[in-house]
DNA sequence: CGTCAGTTTGATCGTTGTCAATCAAAGTGG
DNA sequence: CCACTTTGATTGACAACGATCAAACTGACG
């Protein structure tokens, strides 16, 4: 496990950045706890939400030895984070070195993630984007808690951030979400999701529904 | 190197497919001539091009173990990859520590890659869209020959393929061409694309100008 | 010469963005 | 405990960007 390998562990306030575009950043962290987005900001401070990290998430890899982050991090929730200095990393892969791959392994994860959206906003329509973004939220949060059968969960999200998320502004997001409410699919109020039909929500977020049962394993 | 590791090469004609959604993949490839597209299908035949891979590219490493790959790849040219099963993939890291650092490094910058194609998909204009994906490509390809001074290449895309993986229509990519030729900024005309004006491009593009130019040392 | 893939243009429609106002909830300091 | 502020949610009117539909055109290739 990458936690074993932690060197110094550390906590942020909901709301503070762990790294930002243009730093350096020469540590990468392991997410023990709590919610985390990568986030682009645009000179117009429009935003783009890139990804959200749950625990067990590796942050800060991306970039090549030394260049500046591209994108920023900020804590959604109070986190805890395990720290592994950039300089650390050789002497660790040459001694476990299986370490290296199950890093690929974890980064290759984030970037089907990224697909899987970049798929979502470039050709799906608003309803089927929110739909998405929120049933795979619930997904992975649920995954944490195997074999728990709940369907709601406190979802740390602003309907802003689902805006930026989705690539929609908040007001549309608003829209599809009375909507989705109306059609007895789902809530969201106040950072609180209650899935009141999974089926029709995975069939409006345009999923296969034996592969959602297969992420459900 | 990774191609130091090469188990055996392999060719592909421009339109096969190296491995499609579903299927299992035992392999990971990598790339050493040619362009290959990542892209996803939907049941109503949209497809959204999720990467362009250039020669020294990893494929198909992306899920987890023996699981089912969820996007296709396919040859835009004539391709040759050498091909690692997943199964020797422990040994060679067990070996070559840094092998699995190196891979690490190649899917993260995929991963920082998609993270662009997501902002600029989901905040920027039409025009931005085009824009910023034939610079990055323009770019990409020319930093294979360093040095070179050309502002033309040969573009293996059609406008549909720029449409797939822009989020647009192929007769909306149409209209803007039709006025970033106006404009004089590029002309793209039957897979081959020239720059006419690099600093509006980048501008147009949404780029910071001083990032663009470290790309291209 | 005919066919086919890809490009180009026009007309029209609709989804989503923009602007603006109101409302609800939660926090703050007197 | 109550003004006051702030953040987030909600709704309506209107505009615009890009999609859709349809048709013609171009170049490549047999």
């Amino acid at each position: 496990m990458i936690a074993s390998y932690k060197s110094a562990d550390r906590e942020f306030k909901a709301g503070q950045d762990l790294f930002s575009l243009g730093e350096p950043c020469d540590s990468i962290y392991n997410l023990l706890e709590g919610w985390v987005i990568l986030y682009n900001l645009l000179e117009d401070g429009r935003r783009q939400i890139l990804h959200f990290a749950l625990p067990g998430a590796v942050l800060g890899f991306h970039p090549g030895g030394g260049a500046m982050m591209t994108f920023g991090a900020q804590a959604l929730t109070d986190i805890v984070v395990s720290t592994i200095p950039r300089k650390a990393l050789p002497p660790i892969v040459k001694q476990q070195p299986e370490f290296g791959l199950r890093l690929a392994w974890l980064i290759a994860r984030d970037c089907t993630l990224a697909y899987d959206r970049l798929t979502s906003i470039g050709r799906h329509s608003a309803r089927e984007r929110v739909a998405h973004l929120l049933l795979k939220l619930f997904v992975r949060y649920r995954a944490q808690w195997p074999g728990s059968h709940i369907e709601e969960m406190h979802l740390p999200l602003t309907q802003e951030d689902i805006g930026d998320a989705t690539g929609l502004t908040f007001v549309h997001v608003n829209r599809v979400l009375r909507d989705l409410r109306k059609d007895r699919i789902l809530e969201f109020h106040y950072r609180r999701l209650r899935i009141l039909d999974p089926d029709k929500l995975v069939d409006v977020a345009g999923l296969d529904p034996q592969l959602v049962m297969s992420w459900i394993r």
